[in-house]
DNA sequence: GAGTGGTCTAGACCACTTT
DNA sequence: AAGTGGTCTAGACCACTCA
């Protein structure tokens, strides 16, 4: 007669109980089994009502010990970094790309400490500007580790923008974001089409294949109307 | 003879495919029952190895149609937001608070829509400045639905943060930040110790229990030292 | 209608942690 | 040594989507 329990319904009903009060933060809940004897359905459905709760944040778990509500201290939250010319159609704005600089350099004390570099090794550095239309959106400015790619020495990156070369080249294992505000320089006001001081969103980012950095790149948006969101839940 | 085959290891072997280039962006993969079978194992496994490369975003699944390796067109990262007092206090500084202001307001249309209100409710209105040692670090200005929680009227919040009460006092089940640069006010600039014009960080928050808005909040950082962080892999 | 992933079961054994 | 969560199995049925 009655359906199966699913694991969601296990974990909606959990989530309630935590909500509502009956299970305050610090607090013991049953067990696996007891939990499960108690909505009638194996001891795995629990297992994965509960683990799920516990990568949100919102029980800890630990063998022998128990689950127990998290003292909700810090919770994450998950930031979605789209592509860039996707994020621009996806305003209705026409895409559009222009290269400003292409060269090799060495690697000196900050890019070795950014690019994780043991030792002295070659990178390419290339600067470019995203529009939406005819307003710059993005500035661009990536060094690129040609001990990790070094095909990347093959690209003009005139018409390709890096990244997505990048992206439909070298899969990447592990990604760092830094996100910062800071004051446009001339030079930048002069790219983003803005005056000089204005604020600015700056996310650099750091890309990992494995053990080593494929690349590091600063993008900086116009302050007044580019957003960054993150949910949960 | 052999020891059984964890989910580990046929999420690791399937990185290993995708990130050799063996399997490519777009491309099919092998069925569940197919890769079972040839790694010897249960399909409930490799479905849980696979169910955690989807929700890493590396591969796609459909039912019928199979699974595919993602175009990784974005990529989400966790973002983690801490408390403000332990995140001050996390770099060694001593953690200080200091309340501006503190008053009973309705709902303008700025605050209905922020606080997804359908009719005119009553919010209390906070104002506070978060310092390390003698610098202030954020800058933080509050609303909280008093229809949700109408217990923050007995509170004066001169001493207790109204963050930490809430975290305290009224469990939340969703979250949305939305993250942008701005240029200090004059009046900013003085609460935070800037030049008008400085570029501050802001997040803003909206907590949110069941379907109602808890609390909307606007935190500014100073730019020039303040960095949110997020990470994957 | 058929083929794929999504989930549940009932039982078993393992791994970690505390007693 | 014992108790809890962590995982694996083998099989079953369901749900979605495509032809």
């Amino acid at each position: 007669m009655s359906a199966r329990v699913s694991y969601k319904h296990v974990k909606d009903h959990v989530l309630e109980r935590i909500r509502s009060g009956q299970w305050r933060p610090g607090e013991l809940i049953p067990k696996e089994q007891a939990l499960a004897d108690s909505f009638g359905c194996a001891r795995m459905t629990v297992h994965r009502a509960l683990r799920e709760l516990a990568e949100a944040g919102l029980v800890e778990r630990r063998r022998r010990s128990g689950t127990r509500v998290a003292l909700q201290t810090s919770r994450n939250a998950t930031l979605e970094i789209p592509r860039v010319d996707r994020e621009i159609e996806a305003t209705g704005a026409h895409y559009c790309y222009q290269r400003l600089s292409r060269r090799q350099v060495g690697a000196d004390p900050m890019l070795r400490e950014r690019l994780a570099l043991t030792r002295r090794s070659r990178l390419l550095h290339v600067r470019c500007v995203h529009f939406a239309g005819a307003t710059p959106f993005q500035f661009e400015e990536r060094w690129i580790n040609l001990e990790v790619v070094p095909e990347a020495l093959e690209q003009s990156f005139k018409s390709v923008p890096p990244n997505i070369w990048l992206l439909e080249h070298k899969p990447w294992s592990r990604v760092e974001h830094v996100i910062r505000a800071a004051n446009a320089s001339a030079a930048l006001a002069g790219h983003l089409d803005l005056a000089e001081g204005d604020a600015m969103l700056v996310i650099e980012r750091r890309t990992w294949s494995e053990a080593q950095v494929i690349t590091f790149v600063r993008q900086s948006h116009p302050g007044h109307f580019y957003t960054l969101r993150a949910g949960s839940g």
